[in-house]
DNA sequence: AATCTCTTTTTGTGATCACATTTTCAGAAA
DNA sequence: TTTCTGAAAATGTGATCACAAAAAGAGATT
């Protein structure tokens, strides 16, 4: 697996948004045998997941084919694929944006969050080896010292990979992605907050966590994982919510 | 809103499964306006929910296309997305299959459809109307006058309903994309099942359902949504799973 | 009969083009 | 200044084609 280099993406925003700078997509490696569908759908999808995108921005085919150095054909088929998890939508007019978060949306999709992820957490804690939970430490260990590092990004990236790790120790993880799709429709709300939060902060509830998870108790586990969200994210409420999204208007 | 015709879809398998028969997709109408794709994606996510397919069946994007008289291009968006949501596959060497199921599997998909549909079920309850709980009971009637009809893919259809109805009763549905994601993926084994289930009987826990939505006692509507799912499709245990999938191999 | 090899066919991929719809925007009219 | 109108540009859609990889099949060899 050769990795290739490529230079930042720069997306130009379609006509009405002009006003808005140009976004840039963090870089990924493309491994060489990977088709310019995936490269372009595990691009956008990285960028989506992490807030690089707000709320109702408008993408078009082919300025994203021309960012991505390609052709319509398939970057309209990443475009259907983000569209089926949630990540983008394709209105009746056809345009392509990301959806609208309101407050109601947000507070249902911290809830599925939840819900969905105690359920995933419970259903890993058999399967995890004890090597595994000493990887998800120090996947812990790597959330705080991006912090420190003031990279929110990376430490978003590391978070997700917190809790991946996770869900995944389940030889079946039908599960993750449906919790991947919930992550990508909070992450543009996730981008704004970013913007706007000057310090992160960990809730500690992954020690707690992977704690339970030492000693296989899937129930505490599974609150940890409640807690944590609800702690997080979660924590925003309606006002928080409505105030960032003017802040983003 | 026009509905044209559709003559019974016949699709060629793969040639390495020539010895099954070919699978006539339920027809289904085709608004005028809707796009090919769009008409691709519905046909035959409809057809695989209620077991058109059997797990392993591998599809082309030419033989689709030329089932659904039109070319590549849209078909290939439609498979793309059916991958999204777990309905399809696409293999390493590129051939697009429906996915294998396995005991353990499926002891997941339906301990994640008890998960997210008591969640889902329950984020109803406040939002549905009186007149919306008589058109569930009027849904519920009507599965049992399929059954009685025999015709298995009408009541699982109003199955469906039933519970689609629930769900969507929220404004902010966010839930309903992942279950149909959960009911695609166990699509091809109840294909199966019903091929080999000579009489359909209902659970009736629906009308414990009903009466706890009537009272509003979200707990009692979640826990009688759980045992509808436990004591139906999740009534099989692994041992008949297993079973079903040998006869289908 | 089983295995290997080489040719033929099938299949997924992605670029391109024509078409219809939508959006944008300049200029006229109120 | 605001609103309306029509031409020009931009955009999504879907069919087609060339290419490379994979699968299938025929024939030879063991």
């Amino acid at each position: 697996m050769v990795f290739l280099p490529h230079p930042p993406l720069i997306v130009s925003q379609a006509k009405g948004h002009a006003h808005l700078k140009p976004l840039a997509l963090p870089p990924l490696g493309r491994p060489d045998g990977m088709t310019t569908h995936d490269y372009a759908f595990n691009r956008l999808r990285q960028a989506i997941m992490v807030g690089a995108f707000r709320p109702g921005t408008s993408v078009t085919i082919r300025g994203l084919a021309e960012a991505l150095e390609s052709s319509p054909t398939p970057v309209r088929e990443a475009l259907r694929q983000l569209t089926s998890i949630g990540a983008l939508q394709f209105l009746e007019n056809r345009r392509i944006v990301v959806p609208h978060i309101t407050p109601a949306r947000f507070e249902e999709l911290i809830s599925l969050r939840i819900a969905l992820e105690s359920h995933a957490a419970r259903r890993a804690v058999a399967h995890l080896s004890e090597r595994q939970i000493e990887q998800i430490a120090a996947i812990d260990d790597s959330i705080e010292t991006e912090i420190r590092n003031g990279d929110k990004v990376a430490a978003l990236i590391a978070n997700q990979a917190f809790h991946r790790m996770i869900y995944t120790a389940n030889p079946d993880p039908v599960a993750m992605p449906l919790v991947e799709s919930v992550w990508l429709q909070l992450g543009p709300i996730l981008g704004i907050a970013m913007e706007h939060v000057t310090e992160l902060y960990v809730v500690d509830r992954h020690r707690e966590a992977i704690e339970a998870l030492r000693r296989r108790d899937e129930d505490a586990v599974a609150e940890a994982i409640a807690a944590d969200i609800r702690e997080g994210i979660g924590g925003f409420d309606r006002q928080a919510v409505a105030h960032l999204l003017r802040l983003a208007a």
